[in-house]
DNA sequence: AGCACGCCGACT
DNA sequence: GTCGGCGTGCTC
């Protein structure tokens, strides 16, 4: 039994005694009511021992209750869930948590379910890769310009008919909501939707999927850790994108606990997207092409031959952004915040919210970064402000110089609309779409810039609608970097496998591996540092309040045990300290 | 000697 | 997470 204590103190867990009247009630993955040290708390049961007529048995404390009827995670579940807490650096019990619902699961009354229509076939490679790649830990990427929502609807068709679940992950709850409705189409009842945010309901979903077999079960990241009933296949949508990770430690990636829960439950493991990540193609995971063009054309715009001194859009895109206007077409101008103040704007007035002391542009948030003064409300009296990225601002306002007024943000409902990353999914179809700078992603710090600057311009290309003269404009002061040429053919594998030959050659992540530690506040470096040991160490880096170290090796599994004590040590001080193996920035 | 405080480890 | 034990160092 672990208690429900986030702390690697629990991690081995402590022996109670089943009372006889738990006795066939307790399982693996039961929530349990236990003493503790003079208070009761909640815990996980990990391990049972049949009789128990030891020596020691007489003295161990018996389990008061079992707080809930279903048990959340089972023993083949479990084995993945230890293992994601030796991988990421964390507590077994924060791991175990995140099996179970928000709230306290029930007993879900069985569904009536529909039968299964016949799956339409549209994609015959999809059926043999599904033959191919059957059986325990086998991977799949699938990969298709769009239409995702039917192809998963014929991959899901054999093992629903089998009364075996299906879990597919999508990166938001709007991508989600909308693959479920699709699907819903043909399987009615048999897809459980968990895109809403009330507990009470993500917790009734997670309840249904885990009492029963033949189930689509959808939902964004966290579905990836349910214990649900039958499990016979994992989807997950764009596995690449940031949203596919959780944000706070553990800093889980949904594609690596799939990964773990594939090889231990004997998963069929299904990625769909429009290019696979390096991970993949590491993992050498059978590929199956949907036939067809994976992007709008692209064209590239160097820069370096626009006159010095002309503004962030380039001449050649001001006239096609133009022309386009004047045809009636919709535009989306791609840019990034990177490298700009972030700004908000008073959704009253429209006027830029500054701080009333000192006059800087403060993000959105109650008090000034710069100088701490609390903000208070705008001038005009107005209480809501809207965010503005200084990037997306700077943008629009040139902008507006060849498209007047129908120039704005995606939610805008302008003509011309500019955004980030954020906005691409909520972006309508455009004739055209434009990179402004596509060098600030390309040369991020990171060293997943470039896999992850091609993953999301490629998706900025797909949002142009199909038509005679419709493409995507990349700005760029390097043409001739490999990214382009991937843009241009519409074919991201060379680049890709060029990426991997270089993590290879320098160690680095899916090769080798990287983990950030973070301390927010003050700190003994010595405490952290005899952790890392024996791997190459960046740092101590000082950002603000917080000092982050960078630690890079073939191997990091001896540091990170070594990291648990001190991490639980500064933890125990309640010192916050992020933990992120295999980060996506620093 | 008596007591406050903080660190550390136990908790089944 | 929470508690208590114990060592340190200060005060009576």
């Amino acid at each position: 039994m672990v208690p429900d204590i986030p702390s690697f103190a629990f991690d081995d867990g402590f022996a109670y005694r089943v009372p006889p009247e738990l006795a066939g009630q307790a399982a693996v993955g039961s929530l349990v009511r236990v003493p503790l040290a003079g208070r009761r708390v909640r815990g996980y049961v990990i391990g049972l021992e049949e009789g128990g007529a030891g020596p020691e048995t007489g003295r161990l404390k018996d389990v008061r209750s079992l707080a809930a009827p279903v048990p959340v995670f089972t023993p083949a579940l479990l084995e993945s869930l230890r293992w994601a807490a030796r991988h990421y650096a964390a507590p077994l019990s924060a791991v175990l948590a995140k099996a179970g619902p928000p709230n306290l699961p029930k007993q879900a009354p069985p569904l009536d379910l529909p039968g299964v229509p016949p799956a339409a076939g549209p994609v015959p490679e999809l059926s043999e890769a599904a033959a191919a790649g059957r059986g325990p830990g086998r991977t799949v990427q699938l990969i298709a310009a769009g239409g995702w929502a039917e192809l998963i609807r014929e991959a899901v068709s054999a093992p629903v008919r089998a009364e075996k679940s299906v879990l597919v992950a999508a990166p938001t709850a709007v991508e989600a909501a909308e693959l479920a409705g699709r699907l819903r189409a043909d399987l009615g009842s048999r897809v459980v939707e968990v895109s809403d945010q009330q507990n009470a309901s993500i917790t009734s979903a997670w309840s249904q999927a885990a009492a029963q077999g033949g189930l689509v079960v959808v939902g964004t990241l966290r579905v990836g850790w349910w214990p649900v009933k039958d499990l016979s296949m994992m989807v997950l949508v764009e596995d690449g994108r940031r949203a596919m990770k959780e944000r706070q430690t553990p800093t889980v990636a949904v594609r690596t606990l799939a990964a773990a829960r594939s090889s231990a439950e004997g998963l069929q493991l299904l990625l769909v997207g429009r290019l696979p990540t390096v991970q993949t193609l590491y993992e050498d995971a059978a590929v199956v092409r949907v036939p067809g063009r994976l992007w709008a054309p692209v064209e590239i715009v160097d820069r370096t031959e626009d006159p010095p001194g002309g503004g962030v859009v380039a001449t050649r895109v001001r006239a096609a952004v133009a022309a386009v206007r004047r045809r009636g077409g919709r535009v989306f101008v791609f840019t990034h915040r990177r490298g700009y103040a972030p700004a908000s704007r008073c959704a009253q007035c429209r006027r830029l919210r500054s701080c009333p002391s000192c006059g800087s542009r403060p993000a959105h948030r109650a008090d000034c970064p710069r100088c701490r003064a609390e903000l208070g409300p705008c001038p005009c009296g107005g209480t809501r402000f809207e965010p503005l990225g200084a990037g997306v601002g700077r943008v629009i306002e040139e902008l507006r110089r060849v498209a007047g007024e129908e120039v704005g943000s995606v939610d805008s409902g302008r003509r011309v609309m500019v955004g980030t990353e954020r906005d691409l999914t909520a972006a309508p179809a455009v004739d055209l779409a434009v990179a402004v700078d596509a060098d600030g992603l390309v040369r991020g710090t990171n060293y997943r810039s470039a896999e992850d600057a091609l993953a999301v311009l490629a998706r900025t290309a797909a949002s142009v609608r199909r038509g005679s003269g419709c493409r995507m404009m990349v700005q760029t002061a390097e043409p001739g970097h490999p990214i382009y040429t991937a843009l241009l053919r519409a074919d991201p594998f060379p680049f890709l496998r060029g990426e991997l030959a270089a993590r290879r050659r320098f160690s680095l992540p899916p090769c080798g591996e990287v983990l950030v530690v973070e301390v927010t506040g003050e700190v003994d470096p010595a405490v952290l540092e005899p952790a890392f040991e024996g791997a190459a160490v960046y740092g101590p880096a000082q950002d603000e309040d917080r000092t982050r170290w960078m630690v890079q090796d073939d191997d990091l599994r001896k540091v990170k045990g070594r990291l648990r004590p001190a991490v639980g040590r500064l933890r125990d001080k309640g010192v916050k300290v992020r933990v992120d193996v295999d980060p996506r920035e620093f």
